[in-house]
RNA sequence: GGGCGGCUAGCUCAGUUGGUUAGAGCACUUGCUUGACAUGCAAGAGGUCACUGGUUCGAGUCCAGUGUCGCCCACCA
C-alpha cells in the first residue's frame, strides 16, 4: 500500500503548464479553470516582487510563492476580491550579463553587434525565457492571475517609466550633475551604493617619497614626504598632498610643494583636519577623481581632479608612460619603478573594505561623470512618515528601524546606467545645451527652451536603474498613470512580500514613488521573510553543490510537502535551512492526507440512506474540534501566524482527525448492531468533516487537498460543494463548540492513554484483548465511560471491560484493574482531571507534590498580590488536588 | 565605528500581550505485517531556555550587563 501516493502523486501534482487565470491542471494537460469567486466587500492585494526573467525557480522563488499564495488562496477562499499579479523584471545587469556570455561564445561584443542588433538578441532571448519562471512558479501552485502577467519591459511599463520621471522632474527632484560614483569596469556601468558589496581583503599599505621642490621647481634629491596609499596606480591623478595642520612633523612643509613622480606635477601640500595623524605616515596624496575622500576634499580646496582611468579600468593618456597598462598592471608597474627608484619607502600588509560589484563580483571603481541624479530627501519624508504613523506596517516590526534608518540618511540617487537593455531616460539635448523631458511616447517635438526642431535632438543613452521600473511596480502593472478599472480597484494593496535582502532596493523606492506619484501607500503591510539557506547554514550555491532545486523536490515528493516544509516552524524575517528533515516531513504529512482521505473514501456505505439516531461522542467531538481549528486557523491567517497556522492545521489532521477520530469513527461505521440510517450518518460525518479539514489545509497543500476534494465531492449526495474546486469554495466558519462532548472525551482519550500505558508496562501482547474492569469515580465519570466504552475497548484494546461501583467490597481502593497477567495497577481518579496512566505509588507521590508545590504558593505573598482570578484559579487546582488525593488513598 | 538578530531537547526550530508541569518535526529506546497510512501505530526517554544581576507574587518572555555566532549600515588613504 505504501506504493498508493507514488502512484496518485502524478495527479494530484501535475505541472501547471497552461496559462489561464488560475485552476486546476492535470496530467493529461486538462484545465478547468477557476470561476471567480464573487467581488466581496474586502479586497486582498499581493504586491510581489517580479523574478528576474533571466533567473530559473531557486529555493527563494519557491518561498516567496508559497507565501504568498497561501494568503491569496485563503483570501480567495474568503471571498475577499483577490488579486495577485504575477510578472517579471527585466533586470538590466543581469541580463545583459548573461546575453554578453552567450554572444561571447559567437565571437561577438556588444560593441560588434551594435545598440539595435544587440536589443534585437535580447529580445528574442526575452521571447524564450519570458514565460519559463511563469510556468516554473505554477508548479509550486502559484494561483497568480496570469491573465494580467506584466513584465518592467512591457509597453505599460515604458510609459509608467516616462510619466514618473517627467513629474519627478517637473518638480525639480531630476537633476543633472558631476558626481564620483561606483563605476563597475566589467559590466561598464555605473552601479548605486546598494550594489556594491563591501568585503574586507588584505591589501598593501605602501609608502612613497614625494620629493618636495626646489625654488627652482626641481625635485630636491635629500628632502621628500613620505605618503601612504593603497592605491598606488592612483598617483597618476594626485593633484595634491595633505597633511594634518597641527602635525609637527610637516607643520613647515604646509605650503610648499610636492613632486609627482613620473609626471613631474607640482602638488601643493595642504594643511586640513581631516587628516589622520596616526594613520599610515600622516601624509595623504589627494586624487579627486579616484576616491570619495579626496573628492570632497578637492571640492573644498578647489583643486582640479584628473581622471586617470578609462571606462574600462585601463589608465588612460593622462597617465603618460604608463597609458593603457590595466589599473592593476599599472600599481604593480608603479611600484617596481618606485623601488628602482629608491622613493619606495616601505609596504606592509593592510586590512581593509573594498566594494565590488554585485553582479559580477569586480572591484568596483569610483568614476567622475555626468549623472542624472534624483533627489530622494523630499521623497523620503512621507515614506517615512507612513511608516511612523502605521498607515504601512512592517513585519517583523525590527526592520521597521532599519528602514527608518536607511530613508534618514538617505542619498541621491544616481538613476542613469550605461547599458542598453532598459528603459532609456527620456530626455532629449538640444546643440545648445537645453534638456527636454517628455512622456510622450514618440519624444518631444521640439527643444522645449529653444524650439529647435526635434531632427535636432539627441535623446539620452543611458537608461534606467533597473530598480526604478520596479518601484513603479505596484501600480504601474495596474494601469497607472491611467484611473484604469483595475487600478481603482485594486490600488493600493494590501501585503507586499518580499525578502529583507531587498528592503532599500525596492520596498522604501516603492515606498516613496508610490507616494509621490499616486498620494497614497502602495500597500498596507510589508511582510519580509528571511533566506532559505542550505542544510549546513550557508548560502546555497552551484559550487558548493548544496542547493536545494525546488524542480527536483517538486518531482521527487510533490509541491504541497515543498511547501509545508517551507511555512512550518519558520519565523518572518528569519533565516531557515531547508533540510532533508523538513521536506520529509512535509511527504509524510501530505502522505499521511491522503492516506486518511482514502480510507473516508473506502468506508463508503454502497447506497447511503437518510441519517438516523443522535451522534455520537466521537462525531460530536470531531465536529467541535473542527470548530476550534476553524477559529484557530482563521485567526491565524487574519494575523499572517502562517508557520502558526502550519503546526496547528498539521497538528489538528493528524493527532484529531486521524489519530482519535478516524479510529473511533472505524467503531461508529463497523458497529454490527447500527442500521444504515446510522451507518449513513457516521460516515456523513466523516467525510463532511473531511472536507471541512480540507478548506482549512488547501492554502498550504492545495494540490492533496484538491485532488481529495473532487473525489469526495463526486461520492457526497450533497456534493460537499456547489463549487467545483476546492480553491474557490469557502472558508468555513466555525460552528458551535461542544464542551460536553470535548470534556467526555478528555477523560476518555486519558483513560485509553492510561490502560495503554499499562498494557506496555505491564508486557501484555499488543495484539491480546485483556479484560478490564473500571471503578469510576462517580455518576458522571461512568456516564463518560459508557458513552464511550466501545472506542475504549478498541482502542485500548480490551473486551470484557466490567463497570463496578466504587467502595467495591474486596477492600480493594477505586481502581480500574489489570487483567490477572497484569500486575500493575491503574487508577482513575477524579473525571476532570484523570490521573489514569499512573501507577498507584507514582500517582500519589505525584499529587502530593502538586499539593506541596500549591500549598506554598499560596501561602506565600502570592495570594494577595496576584490577580483575584488567578490565586482562584490556584485555590481550586489545590482542592481539587486534595480531593484526588483522598479519593485514590481510600480516605 | 554604529545598529540589529540568534543562543530553548542530540539536530532543525516554534513559543503572539509575563501566569499550570516549556512544545513540534527529525533522531533515540521499547513493542507492533491491528483491513487508510511502516512516508505508519502505540508507549517512552530527553531541556539549569548562553551567562550574571535586577524588576515582579510569578521571567524562556521585561530591564541592565557579559559572552558567542551571524547580518545590516558606515567616506579612514
Amino acid at each position: 500500500m505504501g506504493t498508493q501516493l507514488r502512484e496518485l502523486a502524478p495527479r494530484y501534482d501535475a505541472a501547471a503548464t497552461e496559462p489561464g487565470i488560475y485552476g486546476r491542471w492535470e496530467s493529461s494537460g486538462a484545465f478547468t479553470p477557476a470561476s471567480d469567486p464573487p467581488v466581496g466587500a474586502e479586497r486582498f492585494v499581493i504586491t510581489m516582487p517580479p523574478p528576474n526573467v533571466t533567473g530559473s525557480l531557486h529555493t527563494g522563488h519557491a518561498l516567496f510563492v508559497t507565501l504568498e499564495d497561501l494568503m491569496t488562496r485563503y483570501h480567495r477562499m474568503r471571498g475577499d476580491d483577490t488579486l495577485w499579479l504575477p510578472g517579471v523584471d527585466h533586470a538590466s545587469i543581469a541580463a545583459q550579463f548573461v546575453l554578453d556570455k552567450i554572444i561571447a561564445e559567437e565571437g561577438e561584443t556588444r560593441e560588434s553587434l551594435g545598440r539595435d542588433r544587440y536589443l534585437e538578441r535580447m529580445w528574442s532571448f526575452m521571447n524564450e525565457t519570458r514565460d519559463v519562471i511563469g510556468l516554473q512558479m505554477r508548479r509550486l501552485g502559484a494561483s497568480a492571475d496570469w491573465t494580467r502577467n506584466r513584465f518592467t519591459m512591457d509597453p505599460m511599463s515604458a510609459r509608467a517609466v516616462r510619466t514618473a520621471f517627467k513629474r519627478l522632474h517637473e518638480v525639480g527632484l531630476v537633476y543633472r550633475g558631476e558626481a564620483l560614483v561606483n563605476w563597475c569596469p566589467r559590466c561598464r556601468t555605473t552601479i548605486s551604493d546598494l550594489e556594491k558589496v563591501p568585503r574586507e581583503e588584505m591589501g598593501i599599505l605602501w609608502t612613497i617619497r614625494y620629493h618636495l621642490a626646489r625654488e627652482d621647481g626641481s625635485p630636491d634629491p635629500e628632502r621628500w614626504i613620505p605618503v601612504a596609499t593603497t592605491r598606488p596606480e592612483t598617483l597618476l591623478g594626485d593633484v595634491a598632498v595633505a597633511v594634518h595642520p597641527e602635525d609637527a612633523r610637516y607643520r613647515d612643509l604646509v605650503g610648499r610643494e610636492a613632486i609627482l613622480p613620473f609626471l613631474g606635477r607640482h602638488l601643493p601640500i595642504i594643511a586640513d583636519e581631516i587628516v589622520e595623524r596616526e594613520f599610515g605616515t600622516g601624509a595623504v596624496k589627494i586624487t579627486p577623481a579616484h576616491d570619495p575622500d579626496d573628492y570632497e576634499f578637492g571640492r573644498r580646496h578647489g583643486l582640479t581632479a584628473i581622471n586617470v582611468l578609462d571606462e574600462e579600468a585601463r589608465i588612460n593618456p593622462e597617465g603618460g608612460e604608463f597609458a593603457s597598462l590595466d589599473r592593476y598592471e599599472a600599481r604593480r608597474a608603479i611600484v617596481e619603478r618606485l623601488a628602482a627608484m629608491g622613493d619606495l619607502e616601505g609596504e606592509r600588509p593592510h586590512q581593509m573594505v573594498i566594494g565590488h560589484c554585485d553582479r559580477c563580483g569586480t572591484v568596483v571603481e569610483p568614476r567622475l561623470s555626468v549623472q542624472w541624479f534624483i533627489r530622494m530627501q523630499p521623497l523620503a519624508e512621507p515614506a517615512l512618515s507612513a511608516v511612523r504613523d502605521g498607515r504601512t506596517r512592517i513585519l517583523p516590526e525590527q526592520f521597521a528601524k532599519v528602514y527608518t534608518h536607511w530613508l534618514e540618511n538617505i542619498r541621491d540617487w544616481a538613476v542613469g546606467r550605461q547599458l542598453w537593455w532598459g528603459h532609456r531616460i527620456p530626455a532629449w539635448f538640444c546643440p545648445d545645451g537645453h534638456i527636454t523631458v517628455t512622456d510622450a511616447e514618440a519624444g518631444p517635438d521640439a527643444c522645449a527652451t529653444c524650439d529647435r526642431p526635434a531632427s535636432e535632438l539627441a535623446q539620452e543613452t543611458d537608461i534606467f536603474d533597473t530598480w526604478f521600473s520596479s518601484g513603479l511596480w505596484p501600480f504601474s502593472t495596474l494601469g497607472w498613470p491611467d484611473a484604469t478599472p483595475d487600478y481603482v480597484r485594486f490600488y493600493p494593496t494590501s501585503v507586499m512580500e518580499t525578502g529583507y535582502d531587498i528592503i532599500f532596493f525596492w520596498v522604501a523606492r516603492m515606498m516613496m514613488l508610490g507616494l509621490f506619484l499616486t498620494g497614497e501607500v502602495p500597500f498596507h503591510t510589508v511582510y519580509l521573510h528571511g533566506l532559505v539557506r542550505a542544510d549546513g547554514g550557508g548560502k546555497m550555491s552551484k559550487t558548493k553543490g548544496n542547493v536545494v532545486d525546488p524542480l527536483e523536490v517538486i518531482d521527487e515528493i510533490g509541491a504541497d510537502a515543498l511547501r509545508f516544509a517551507l511555512i512550518a516552524g519558520t519565523t518572518p524575517g528569519a533565516d531557515q535551512r531547508l533540510t532533508k528533515g523538513k521536506l520529509d516531513a512535509g511527504r509524510n504529512f501530505t502522505n499521511k492526507l491522503w492516506n486518511a482521505a482514502r480510507f473516508v473514501l473506502s468506508a463508503r456505505p454502497d447506497s447511503i440512506v437518510e441519517p438516523e439516531g443522535a451522534p455520537t461522542l466521537a462525531e460530536r467531538w470531531i465536529g467541535s474540534r473542527l470548530a476550534a481549528a476553524t477559529d484557530r486557523t482563521t485567526r491565524q491567517l487574519d494575523e499572517l501566524e502562517l508557520s502558526a497556522y502550519a503546526t496547528s492545521i498539521h497538528e489538528f489532521a493528524w493527532s484529531d482527525y486521524c489519530d482519535w477520530y478516524l479510529e473511533m469513527a472505524k467503531v461508529d461505521l463497523r458497529r454490527p448492531s447500527a442500521s444504515d440510517g446510522e451507518r449513513a450518518r457516521a460516515w456523513l460525518t466523516a467525510a463532511r468533516s473531511l472536507a471541512g479539514l480540507l478548506r482549512l489545509l488547501h492554502p498550504i497543500v492545495p494540490f492533496v487537498t484538491e485532488e481529495i476534494w473532487s473525489a469526495l465531492a463526486a461520492s457526497l449526495p450533497d456534493a460537499a460543494t456547489q463549487r467545483p474546486l476546492l480553491m474557490t469554495a469557502a472558508w468555513p466558519s466555525p460552528g458551535p463548540r461542544d464542551e460536553e462532548a470535548e470534556a467526555e472525551m478528555a477523560v476518555l482519550t486519558e483513560l485509553i492513554r492510561g490502560v495503554r500505558n499499562l498494557r506496555t508496562e505491564s508486557s501484555a501482547p499488543a495484539s491480546a484483548w485483556l479484560p478490564l474492569t473500571v471503578v469510576p469515580a462517580d455518576g458522571a465519570a461512568r456516564a463518560t465511560i459508557e458513552h464511550g466504552i466501545d472506542y475504549l475497548g478498541a482502542l485500548a484494546r480490551v473486551r470484557p471491560i466490567e463497570l463496578r461501583a466504587p467502595g467495591g467490597d474486596d477492600g480493594r481502593p477505586d481502581v480500574i484493574a489489570s487483567t490477572a497477567e497484569a500486575a500493575a495497577w491503574l487508577e482513575q481518579s477524579a473525571a476532570e482531571t484523570a490521573d489514569a496512566g499512573l501507577h498507584r505509588a507514582s500517582a500519589e507521590a505525584h499529587l502530593r507534590r502538586g499539593i506541596e508545590r500549591l500549598r506554598t504558593l499560596l501561602a506565600s505573598d502570592f495570594a494577595e498580590r496576584a490577580p483575584s482570578a488567578v490565586v482562584e484559579r490556584e485555590q481550586a487546582r489545590l482542592a481539587d488536588l486534595e480531593a484526588q488525593l483522598r479519593h485514590l488513598i481510600g480516605a
